[in-house]
DNA sequence: ATTAGTTAGACGCAATATGCATCTAAGTCA
DNA sequence: TGACTTAGATGCATATTGCGTCTAACTAAT
């Protein structure tokens, strides 16, 4: 580099640190949508918003390590399917101060929800759809459990576009679906966690068919209990030499 | 939150802010393999040692316009397709301190690659290649233009693990492809493209087909010129209403 | 001029994948 | 016992894909 060009790219104000914080996406599908945590702020600002649990990356940390700290600390939860996301860092997107967020998502079965729920105050469950005409970038909408839409801090809407999207993109090569059923389902829930994704019904015996060629379940001979009409067979998930995801 | 809660999650040592970077994968096709813009360090430490550019963000600037700024500091670049890639954020990354680093990816026609190389001292072409059983996060072999391996500073060749294994994931559904080539190309340098981010050779009538029936292609009427034997004819990218990429 | 060499681009066909209607199986419940 | 509901299988028409081969269009050598 040239003297010149050192001068040029110099700037004081560079050596200024910004923060850097981990968001959590906490999803899984819920009646049939998708369904992402949010806290509550107690603080200022957006007191009283809806937010996307998060917290302050340590300087002894790896970010890895942050984000499963913090899905500990604010959901009481392990053990899930954990992936970073993507990284927010548009200058005013905190108010306070210059905070880069690196935005994890994890996703786990439904029935896992209700714990997390129950450990904690301030802690809801919201709906989440992504508008048919969406472009790149777009944010999320969310609605609680009464339907009604819910403003949230931040870019923490636009986060979960970025969420929904990514879940989209990974259906059909990655285990993604799978994270989100527990570890014995019926061929009819796989499809229900499909269809909430992408937001569309799919065709039954193509679905099917598909699923069980691919190899990557497992038929347990065990059958549903429970249904009051005829029970399907539960499956496995077979995680076997499939090195991405 | 409890003051149990307070007190257990609370650490002095979360306040010290890590410095935060941006680095840059900047990608072409030449000679029908990827390859990666290098610059050698002049300082400790990996003195000598082949690196990515990059750089620190600065406290007023967001991510991305750090990545152009970047972009045109270190390679004289513009008018690029870039995007994010990946946050790294390992603790002992970098040996002087933690330092979290923003990856962006580059693409650019291999004709823009030379006056790149040209603008600057320091600069180099590395092939990259992917080792065939890599599983997720495995690093990239990285060859000089000789044919030599080069080790890489810090944890850059990861992040050139992850490259390719995104440009590998988008290039069916994305139009990474044509960020790759020339605003004019033909059918067989498309599909060199494609065939050297999958490492594989490809059908010649069925990836036509393919790429023709996708309505992606503009055909211009002219033929490339030059060749010394039947000119293919050219094509232009039709970027219409694709909202993702 | 003619011909050999090379690649572009079209064509045909078998194999595979997909969409979809329909049929039978296996439960519950009145 | 029969109505009802969903699971799961089957058959078939319709894309989609892989692949060998044929012709077209150009250069360069003879």
């Amino acid at each position: 580099m040239t003297e010149h060009d050192f001068l040029e790219s110099y700037d004081p104000s560079a050596f200024d640190r910004p923060s850097v914080t981990v968001d959590l996406v906490l999803m899984s599908i819920v009646g049939r949508a998708p369904a992402v945590l949010l806290t509550r702020r107690q603080e200022h600002p957006f007191i009283d918003h809806w937010a996307l649990p998060g917290g302050f990356v340590r300087i002894d940390e790896s970010l890895d390590d942050a984000a499963h700290r913090l899905l500990r600390e604010k959901a009481n939860m392990a053990d899930l399917y954990v992936e970073q996301l993507y990284t927010f860092g548009a200058v005013g997107r905190d108010p306070r101060m210059r905070i880069i967020s690196v935005a994890y998502f994890a996703l786990l079965p439904a029935e896992r929800f209700a714990a997390a729920l129950a450990a904690r105050e301030g802690l809801a469950l919201a709906a989440l759809t992504l508008p048919d005409k969406a472009a790149t970038g777009a944010p999320a909408e969310i609605r609680s459990a009464a339907g009604e839409p819910l403003p949230l801090a931040f870019d923490h809407a636009e986060i979960l576009g970025h969420a929904i999207r990514r879940l989209r993109g990974k259906l059909d090569y990655s285990r993604v679906a799978f994270a989100l059923l527990p570890e014995r389902f019926t061929l009819r829930a796989l499809q229900d966690v499909h269809e909430a994704i992408r937001g569309e019904q799919l065709n039954k015996p193509a679905f099917r068919r598909r699923m069980l060629d691919r190899g990557w379940l497992i038929p347990t001979g065990e059958r549903e209990t429970g249904a009051s009409f005829r029970p399907a067979e539960l499956y496995r998930f077979n995680p076997s030499d499939k090195g991405d995801m």
